[in-house]
RNA sequence: GGGCCCGUGGCCUAGUCAGGAUAGGGCGUCGGCCUCCUAAGCCGAUAGUCGAGGGUUCAAAUCCCCCCGGGCCCGCCA
């Protein structure tokens, strides 16, 4: 007799592990030369087929030639004679074309279910697993140039969750965000900040940063594409190349347009000083030159305006409810001698070759002399491109650094998840091929680049050199805003602070949810009708089927501790049970295969049954108070099941709306 | 040219890794439902050759092959 515990972390993985023993034990009776591993059950597409089933028939059916309906009639008889063994199986039946079907006990089943939620309240669905890892994740990184755009956002929110979600799972997670501040585009912006003399920022800072790397960017552009275009209108055949030229120098022009009217000041006092300077991207790779080399100038002028850039972010990413733990910055791991060490280590290696000046890193030969690509997902014949490590100018690149950074991850941590845009593929592949060309297999087997795919404008995508963007800020202010109308139409009682409170966390849950719910190597095409959608499958649905929960049980006052779950016998009740007895599963489906959408799936779907419910049976004017006490705690129980999934995706549970 | 990702009703999307019963949702459109716990809701109707073709299998949206369409990458950018 398997004892019937009255609280389990995960109420459906009991009762699936009691119809997988049974099972088992069936199989090995009537078959005991028959071997089928892994013994896996599906929900059935239909309730009337039970909770759970096994299509196993079909496979000893093929084995042993037999028809796998009468194999299932013999499970079936011997199941349902082991199945009063089993707590929560009523019954086993042999149905379809061979199917073997789990009836649940569904008076235990609700009272273990209802039980447990309400018992284990704030950590209900949060299955522990059993080998916590310090992780770091790292995500966000925009670079302090420009101001976070929805683009990052779905980066920070995915990030974020990714976070939550392993921490609610046991492990040691934190935060990282990545400061790219040694880059050309920083030594771009160093640029055009000196020649506007280290202005005071106006308005939001990030924004402000944001405007003169656009516009010196441009101006440079500009006029390095005039003179490309000068040199071919003098090389005779060039024609194609003029036209080319002329077509890209327009789209710029016009680029510059927009921006001079949008900052005239800056835009004017920019022209006015580029026009003068004599070689402008000379100086910005100077600048970058004496940046990475640690002198005192240059360091001070690009940590000056990245340090007002992420002032910016963190006003933005405090507003959007996601938390960064760590803020690394790339230049120390230049400085402190790291970079330079890795370097040194990598040429010790025979993986490293000098080629017209530049040092470069053949991850093709790490890959064939480790043998590494199948390991690494790379085909045998697929040849993996070099990496540039050092310009001619001794200065390095992104993914050099990458290297030493990615060192000092694992100093701290035993799984690194990077969140990263899918373009980067083949630089974090080639940033783990030179993890192990320094020894470091094991680490780059434990470094996941967990990458997305771009949010895009309909017909083009993002881009932040070209100043088209959506920031995260005006969506956010859009979204309250039209989340505020909402509030006010439908609780003009609230007092005004409340509504805005209330607006807050549903105009920033609404866009976090349409961020997150969408599998992350789709695209998101960016339209403000996908991220301010209040109906249903949106944050505001989800939060508004909690404030519903939250809104009975306050009228229903204090609720009794005992009762008799036993007395839910509607099919929609028993829908409500049964999904909320599977949030741990989805919760461990999402954590071990980093799955954020599959918790945002859920808590949809829970809401869609609740509101089903809530439509059709009355819970405080329910038939009697033993069924009215039975409905209260399953309402409390979706309430918080509702919460726990929120608080995953970093969405925030109103008790009002 | 090579590699990776995506392709599911008019539009968006789940399911694909671990193949199973009638392919779930949403938007839209059309029609109903507030003397009753919040109508940001509910109920019903509408709409699908799961990109095409082949193969494997008792069984394919799911696995294999080939093709088509879209995106990304193959930089002394990040």
């Amino acid at each position: 007799m398997v004892c019937l515990k009255s609280v389990s972390a995960n109420p459906f993985g009991v009762f699936r592990g009691q119809c997988v023993t049974l099972l088992s034990r069936a199989m090995q009776d009537i078959f005991p030369s028959v071997v089928i591993q892994p013994m896996s059950l599906a929900i059935p597409p239909n309730p009337q087929f039970g909770q759970l089933s096994s299509s196993v028939c079909f496979e000893i059916a093929k084995k042993l030639h037999k028809n796998p309906r009468d194999i299932a009639k013999q499970i079936e008889k011997e199941a349902e004679a082991a199945a009063s063994s089993f707590t929560l199986i009523e019954k086993v039946k042999a149905e379809g074309q061979g199917y073997i079907n789990f009836y649940i006990d569904l008076a235990r089943f609700s009272q273990l279910t209802l039980e447990s939620a309400r018992t284990l309240d704030t950590e209900y669905g949060f299955v522990k697993t059993s080998k916590p890892e310090r992780v770091i994740v790292e995500h966000t990184s925009a670079n302090p140039i420009h101001p976070i755009h929805i683009g990052h956002g779905r980066n920070s929110v995915l990030g974020d969750a990714l976070t939550r979600i392993l921490k609610a799972q046991g492990h040691e997670v934190s935060a990282h965000y990545y400061v790219d501040d040694v880059g050309r585009q920083s030594a771009l912006i160093a640029y055009g900040y000196k020649l506007l003399g280290k202005p005071e920022p106006e308005g939001k800072p990030d924004h402000f940063i944001g405007a003169i790397y656009a516009i010196t960017n441009c101006l440079l552009e500009i006029r390095r594409l005039k003179e490309r275009l000068e040199n071919a209108r003098s090389t005779p055949g060039a024609e194609e190349e003029v036209r080319d030229l002329q077509r890209r120098l327009d789209e710029w022009v016009s680029i510059a347009a927009g921006l001079k009217e949008k900052h005239p000041d800056l835009f004017n006092k920019l022209l006015e000083e580029i026009s003068k300077a004599e070689s402008p991207e000379l100086e910005v790779n100077l600048l970058l030159q004496r940046y990475e080399a640690g002198e005192e100038e240059t360091k001070s002028l690009i940590r000056e305006f990245s340090q007002l850039c992420l002032e910016g972010f963190k006003q933005t990413l405090a507003r959007a409810g996601i938390s960064v733990d760590s803020w690394d910055w790339e230049s120390m791991f230049v400085w402190n001698g790291d970079v330079a060490r890795c370097l040194d280590e990598l040429k010790k290696t025979p993986f490293v070759f000098e080629e017209g000046g530049v040092l470069e890193f053949d991850a093709e030969m790490v890959a064939q002399t480790l043998g590494l690509k199948e390991a690494f997902g790379v085909k045998p014949d697929q040849e993996i491109p070099s990496l540039t490590l050092v310009r001619a100018d001794g200065t390095t690149l992104y993914t050099t650094r990458d290297i030493s950074y990615s060192l000092w991850k694992f100093k701290r941590a035993d799984r690194v998840i990077n969140v990263i845009g899918m373009e980067q593929k083949l630089a974090q592949l080639q940033l783990k091929m030179a993890l192990c060309a320094l020894g470091y297999v094991k680490e780059a087997r434990n470094l996941i680049h967990f990458s997305y795919n771009l949010v895009r404008f309909p017909g083009q995508r993002m881009s932040g050199r070209k100043g088209r963007y959506v920031t995260f800020d005006e969506v956010m202010d859009e979204a309250v805003a039209r989340a505020y109308e909402e509030v006010s139409k439908r609780s003009p009682q609230l007092p005004n602070e409340t509504k805005h409170k209330i607006s807050e966390v549903v105009g920033i849950g609404a866009i976090k949810y349409a961020l997150v719910e969408t599998d992350p190597q789709k695209h998101v095409v960016f339209t403000w009708d996908k991220v301010l959608n209040f109906e249903t499958n949106s944050a505001p649905y989800i939060q508004y089927s909690h404030a519903r929960a939250c809104s009975i049980l306050r009228k229903a006052g204090k609720q009794n501790r005992k009762v008799d779950a036993a007395v839910l016998k509607e099919p929609l009740e028993r829908d409500l049970v049964l999904m909320i007895s599977r949030f741990p599963e989805a919760f461990i489906d999402a954590a071990d295969n980093l799955k954020p959408n599959i918790i945002a799936d859920y808590a949809n779907a829970l809401a869609d049954k609740f509101n089903t419910f809530y439509a059709a049976l009355p819970v405080l004017k329910a038939d009697s108070p033993e069924l009215a006490n039975a409905r209260l705690m399953l309402v409390d129980a979706v309430r918080i099941t509702l919460r726990n999934a929120l608080i995953l995706i970093g969405i925030k549970a109103p008790q009002r709306m």
